[in-house]
DNA sequence: AAAATTTTCAACCGCCCAACA
DNA sequence: TTGTTGGGCGGTTGAAAATTT
């Protein structure tokens, strides 16, 4: 059963893209777009991949809006409070991020955010009440913003203001970030450089 | 210095949904 | 109305770098 794959998984590259994929992608999607179909991209543009190998590669990684790794404070505030209203929808916190991608968002979370959390707060789960139910159609679309769907939940729009960590922790609130020892920014502890393309860090 | 372990993130997988025939 | 197709999403994995022992 299931439904038939997008592509044949016999004939099309996978694992990490080379340098001259990558320039590939670009080049055909900055002239053309995708031509509103991913499925047949990839054979216009010379490419042995799959489709949504190349959307992904695309959205997650060529898009020159892209920001990589580097979460300032901020933004794990950001991530914070709204992973406490929403759940675990990254696309919809990253689309309220400039420049930040679903699969960053969610990569931060699973591997800074959540245990910083867990080790500050003993456990942490995000609120039952917090969830909000299967995303309304037009979620997926990007017709509708997201948030105008969730009108009962006070989301503050980061493209519009830069905010302060005081912003998403109430007076007296208890840092989830700060070190055990009570030292402040928390979220700048252990932390090392960013990896750079192919997993490489930078120095 | 080398081995073992941990951390990070790119990429894949499978599912859901909307659009369309 | 039903079946098919493609886009999009969240969850998970695996390779490589960084860190620790």
């Amino acid at each position: 059963m299931g439904r038939t794959p997008c592509c044949d998984r016999a004939a099309v590259k996978r694992g990490p893209w080379s340098p001259e994929e990558d320039e590939a992608l670009r080049s055909y999607v900055q002239r053309h777009g995708s031509g509103g179909n991913w499925i047949a991209m990839p054979k216009k543009a010379g490419l042995k991949r799959c489709g949504k190998s190349c959307r992904l590669r695309w959205l997650n990684y060529l898009r020159p809006d892209i920001r990589h790794g580097g979460f300032t404070a901020e933004e794990d505030a950001v991530i914070l409070s709204l992973y406490t209203q929403l759940g675990s929808k990254w696309s919809l916190i990253a689309s309220q991020m400039e420049g930040r991608t679903d699969n960053d968002v969610k990569n931060h979370w699973n591997t800074k955010l959540k245990k910083r959390l867990l080790a500050a707060a003993g456990t942490f789960s995000p609120a039952p009440h917090a969830r909000v139910p299967a995303p309304a159609p037009a979620f997926r679309t990007g017709h509708v913003s997201p948030l105008s769907l969730v009108p009962s939940v006070g989301i503050p729009t980061v493209k519009n203001r830069a905010y302060t960590y005081d912003d998403f922790l109430g007076a007296g609130a208890r840092d989830p970030f700060a070190a055990a020892d009570g030292s402040t920014s928390g979220a700048f502890r252990g932390c090392r450089p960013p990896m750079v393309h192919g997993g490489q860090r930078a120095q």
